[in-house]
DNA sequence: GACCTGCTGCGGTTTG
């Protein structure tokens, strides 16, 4: 650095210093070290929790040589402003997942920027962004730009993009774990790959929470720099964890996942505080809770929400700018509440049910006591008594900084087709340079040559099976060997179509005079005929008719109904929580958590064992109902119901049988149809790893597994059309038609089809997490296995008999000898 | 002596 470059530097910094002072802040010690490294030219990740500065950390950087510009231009002493030329391309570019946390980062930096005399928007959805947002995001006539990966892809999507990122200086990519583990993550790293390429010299920020492969999240970001800099704010936030305990004597439901039973105990909290969140795991949940919430509550009416993921954005807004201004005393919310603006006003803040995992307790804790200094808190609130443990595991794990891991998605194949479709409309690529750029994302680095021209195949032709239908060649290449997208139809559905969420049809709820209260699933209204109630959004309504995949309703006057319930993800208890757990069990730490469990524990070892580390425990119960084998490798529910299809499959070769089974996240039962005593020898064999993948296949519908995952996989490599605005909503139905018909003319005629493959290998590694299954069978291998045969159900087995209530069963019994065996039962019934 | 879940996130103006 020359001695005017530093003396520039030198000056940018101390303006930068009177710049906070005159708001009244100090830099923190990390802020200013960031943005050393950044005029140094580096990149890296900041990992910080939210609300510590890290905006103003990561803007502070691109703020310097903003100020460093205007100090070398200026004459000396004076405080002349940078003005904006038409000529001057886009400097900063400001990723966000939220589109919440889009708008809030620009009211965050609009003054500053504005005195600045820089030009500053939000570039996403129309209705959330002004015209002029919208229009200077495409013109390119901006300085700084906030926007969404998705719509980031959506700007390369127009020919002239090229030229608004060739002066880009800075990105900066907030809450990055967020966007890590999962395809929006592919597609930015993507188009990370392409800004790079367009301005080599851009630097590159992540912001990230801790989570426990940072580096990962670093390399992944920043694939191009193996060595980038991990700056930590100096001092993580501190969070607190009590749990509502039971009373001396008072007992706990052994099974159940609602925890009403604590309500009382819950609203006399709420009533300590000023403002509350109440996180629970469902919408179904969240529902409940705040219809028995307000039906208790000694206070206004008006003093509870609702928030979560089917309720309407206007209703979302209005319960936000509730908590926002400190006018709601409590809102139910489900993770919808977990990410996005702060919330100052709330100070506490409850989990009701399972934590899942520790980044999710610690996100759900952050969100209280938002102020500086301040340690979060939260207070735990167990629907049933197994649940104290995962409590206790959770602080046990915090402690200890034992935060999970989110791992990155590698060779989605679907998510490179849509952005190489994406490229082919702005402007068009050539394909060895694509492929050189497209390689050096973590996501693609070992992208083979032949996978590569399959996609290009797929754009160009859709395959072989589909090469006939116009709707499938969306992409030409030139004589001059570059391709693009010459169907102006095409580009308006790719345009459509871009991103890589997708979500099922779902029939939304409107009053009749048109206010719009939120979506449910089509099979919930399709149950339910005119006339009859339901609780929804907080209010009991009555479903007036359903009307193209709308539902009218009207405000019930009295009376409940039934609560909607929504097909979501799965959430199984991370692996960490899950042997902490286990451990938490075997020997209970000094924790209030643990001394209220001591007489189920206590019982548990009665009747049967605990379990341990070192030991697989093992019960087998003989009830009228039939016999059932538990088996408890603590591996969590996704493992365990793989698992528990293997030991079906595998024991049932054996002797022909049927079995039910079911999986919780602690274990699984197995329930033969004929009694059949296990012994351990049979159990180690049964568990052995050799034949995995072989015998899962036989024991699984992965046909059909296949074919629901080829929905999603179709739908973002722009396979399946796009619902039209505009337009009546396709439902459900229509939409699974046509990507099943698909499904069976690709397995037909092209079975090597890269969406057919990927759809199976997406149901392998993320459906079945075959890795994971394979780990906790050399665990389990490992393990002495202690078999007991309790007189009753145990504390553990309780949970499992009750959910195998519901569940699925396997035979490989002949149907001959099924039909025999339940008409010998009938005989013996009835006297034959 | 008990009881039965399942999250979140985004995206637009062509042609018939």
């Amino acid at each position: 650095m020359t001695g005017g470059a530093r003396a520039r530097r030198r000056e940018a910094m101390q303006r930068l210093d009177e710049w906070f002072a005159g708001r009244g802040w100090r830099p923190l010690r990390f802020q200013k070290a960031l943005w050393r490294r950044y005029l140094a030219g580096e990149s890296g990740l900041l990992n910080t929790p939210t609300g510590s500065g890290k905006t103003l950390a990561a803007f502070g950087g691109p703020l310097l040589e903003v100020l460093g510009a205007a100090a070398a231009s200026a004459e000396p002493g004076s405080r002349a402003k940078p003005r904006r030329t038409p000529s001057r391309p886009l400097a900063v570019l400001w990723v966000t997942p939220l589109r919440a946390l889009a708008n809030d980062t620009v009211r965050a930096l609009r003054e500053p920027i504005g005195e600045l005399g820089l030009d500053l928007a939000v570039g996403m959805r129309t209705g959330d962004a002004s015209a002029r947002d919208r229009r200077l995001a495409r013109a390119g006539k901006l300085d700084v730009l906030v926007t969404t990966p998705e719509s980031l892809s959506l700007l390369l999507s127009y020919p002239d993009s090229a030229g608004h990122f060739s002066g880009l200086r800075c990105v900066v990519v907030d809450e990055w774990h967020e966007l890590l583990g999962n395809k929006r993550g592919v597609l930015l790293q993507l188009t990370l790959a392409r800004l790079r390429r367009l301005s080599p010299d851009l630097r590159l920020w992540g912001l990230s929470a801790t989570l426990g492969n940072l580096d990962e999240a670093r390399d992944v970001l920043l694939p191009h720099r193996p060595d980038a800099p991990i700056v930590t704010a100096a001092r993580a936030r501190r969070v607190t964890v009590t749990t509502l305990l039971p009373e001396e004597g008072e007992r706990f439901p052994w099974a159940g996942h609602l925890g009403l039973s604590q309500l009382a105990r819950v609203v006399a909290a709420v009533q300590g505080a000023r403002t509350s969140l109440v996180f629970t795991n469902t919408r179904s949940q969240a529902e409940l809770w705040h219809q028995a919430l307000s039906a208790v509550w000694p206070g206004r009416p008006g003093d509870i929400a609702l928030h979560h993921g089917s309720l309407d954005p206007k209703l979302r807004a209005a319960t936000e700018a509730g908590l926002r201004d400190g006018s709601l005393r409590c809102v139910v919310a489900t993770s919808s509440l977990d990410l996005g603006v702060d919330f100052p006003e709330v100070d506490r803040v409850f989990q009701v049910g399972s934590p899942k995992g520790v980044a999710r307790l610690l996100q759900r804790a952050g969100r209280s006591r938002h102020r500086p200094g301040e340690a979060g808190q939260v207070t735990c609130v167990p629907t049933h008594a197994l649940e104290l443990a995962e409590y206790a595991a959770a602080r046990v794990a915090l402690a200890e900084g034992r935060i999970e891991a989110r791992r990155p998605p590698v060779l989605s194949v679907d998510v490179l087709a849509q952005h190489c479709v994406t490229l082919a409309l702005g402007g068009g690529f050539d394909a060895a340079g694509l492929y050189r750029e497209v390689r050096g994302t973590h996501a693609f680095a070992a992208l083979e040559p032949a996978a590569w021209q399959a996609v290009l195949d797929f754009i160009v032709q859709g395959g072989r099976a589909l090469e006939n239908y116009p709707d499938y060649r969306r992409v030409v290449r030139g004589e001059d060997g570059i391709y693009k997208v010459e169907d102006r139809r095409i580009a308006f559905r790719h345009r459509l179509s871009i991103g890589t969420i997708t979500s099922d049809g779902a029939v939304s709820v409107k009053f009749l005079r048109g206010g719009g209260l939120g979506s449910v699933e089509e099979g919930f209204i399709a149950r339910l005929r005119p006339g009859d109630h339901f609780q929804f959004a907080g209010r009991t309504l009555v479903l007036v008719r359903l009307e193209s995949m709308t539902a009218y309703v009207r405000l019930a006057r009295n009376a409940s109904g039934q609560v909607p319930k929504w097909q979501g993800g799965r959430m199984p208890l991370s692996s960490e929580l899950a042997h902490e757990v286990e451990r938490q069990l075997a020997s209970p730490g000094d924790v209030p958590e643990m001394r209220a469990m001591a007489p189920l524990l206590r019982l548990q070892e009665r009747l049967s064992g605990l379990p341990g580390p070192g030991k697989l425990l093992v019960e087998s119960v003989k009830r009228r109902d039939g016999r059932h084998m538990f088996v408890y490798p603590f591996a969590g529910r996704q493992t365990h119901e793989g698992l528990a299809a293997l030991l079906a499959l595998r024991w049932g070769r054996r002797t022909p049988n049927t079995f039910r089974y079911a999986a919780n996240d602690y274990g699984l039962v197995l329930t033969p149809a004929q009694d059949l005593e296990p012994d351990a020898d049979l159990l180690r064999e049964l568990m052995s790893p050799e034949g995995l993948r072989q015998d899962l296949e036989e024991s699984l519908n992965l046909a059909e597994l296949a074919r629901r995952q080829f929905r999603e996989v179709a739908r973002i490599a722009g396979l399946l059309p796009p619902s039209l605005p505009g337009r009546a909503v396709r439902s459900m139905r229509q939409l699974q038609a046509s990507s099943s018909l698909l499904f069976d003319v690709l397995q037909r005629y092209d079975p090597d089809h890269l969406l057919l493959r990927l759809a199976t290998e997406e149901v392998w590694s993320t459906q079945l997490d075959v890795q994971r299954l394979q780990e906790a069978l050399a665990d389990c291998a490992r393990r002495r296995i202690e078999l007991h045969a309790p007189r009753s159900l145990t504390p553990l087995a309780f949970p499992l008999w009750a959910e195998n209530l519901r569940s699925g069963e396997l035979s490989t019994e002949s149907w001959k000898a099924r039909v025999q065996r339940a008409a010998a039962e009938l005989e013996r019934r009835h006297g034959g």
